[in-house]
DNA sequence: GTAAGTGCAAATGATTTGCAGATGT
DNA sequence: ACATCTGCAAATCATTTGCACTTAC
């Protein structure tokens, strides 16, 4: 299981460099680090997540890199990012895209399957326009176990 | 027009203030400010857009009462508030209350109709039980006229 | 009179930026 | 070599908080 995770990653770092190579930008340390750091978490992880895993990964790199860096990756399209409406944005690697969903009470972040938004991205395009991107913004509601917990929720 | 209009908010004052006292709460002048800001704007205003506008109508008002009070106005059920992607968070009396969208690359805000998003809502509970808040974030996405002038939306 | 609310200044959390020096290709 | 990146420190933006003092009721 090691070795393989450890396989996949070279894969990763291979072709997240030629593509970067591609752009005329380079790989580097903090980029390599913020990489690993990323693919060892499954889901969606906050810049200061990322900052803290960095950290003990390359105690050199710099805050200020990782978000450089996250930034690159997404304009790079490897990565996305989530608005949520509590707290940070959310990252992820574009291999795990999907919409969101996060509680209002307990911010739990709730992964929802890719078609759930289809309806709705159809009927805004046909009626307003509007492109929608199902996957920059997290919905906001109340999760399944806040929903049986209580009525009033926070925030 | 401007009878009629001083007339509404006269009555919102009213209105607003029995609902405080009924809370053991008090109208005080930052409160009737920010009450007074928010109805002149017809839309979703950005905390520092009314702490500016309150700024004109009561110079003495700090920043950090006009936040304050947003967060009272939102207790008492008589505000909304809409985490935007891209900036600070949107408020609005609940009279005006819809879901939002907010175009990534022009960062307008469109305005929604209240029934949009309720096959989603009702597909959410069903399948997830996750109760979901369809005013509480702005969905994302690009509006008509960028999504006509370009190919590649920004942020 | 007294609890609720305020102004102020300082703290916070997330993110960005200018710049001089380091590094990948 | 030289442009791309980085580390650092400082700046920024939105928002919050502790505290002594006002004010609405």
């Amino acid at each position: 299981m090691t070795v393989t995770s450890e396989a996949v990653n070279r894969d990763i770092l291979e072709h997240v460099t030629s593509l970067l190579h591609a752009r005329g930008e380079r790989m580097t340390v903090p980029r390599r680090s913020v990489l690993l750091a990323l693919s060892a978490r499954t889901g969606h992880v906050s810049a200061e997540q990322v900052v803290s895993d960095v950290a003990t990964l390359a105690p050199a790199v710099h805050r200020s890199s990782v978000y450089r860096t996250l930034d690159a990756l997404t304009a790079a399209g490897l990565l996305q990012h989530v608005h949520l409406g509590h707290g940070a944005t959310a990252y992820h690697l574009v291999e795990h895209a999907h919409p969101h969903a996060q509680c209002t009470s307990c911010h739990t972040i709730v992964d929802l399957p890719t078609d759930l938004l289809d309806a709705l991205t159809t009927c805004a395009q046909e009626q307003f326009g509007f492109v929608l991107d199902p996957l920059h913004v997290a919905l906001s509601g109340t999760c399944r176990s806040c929903a049986h917990n209580q009525q009033k929720p926070g925030h």
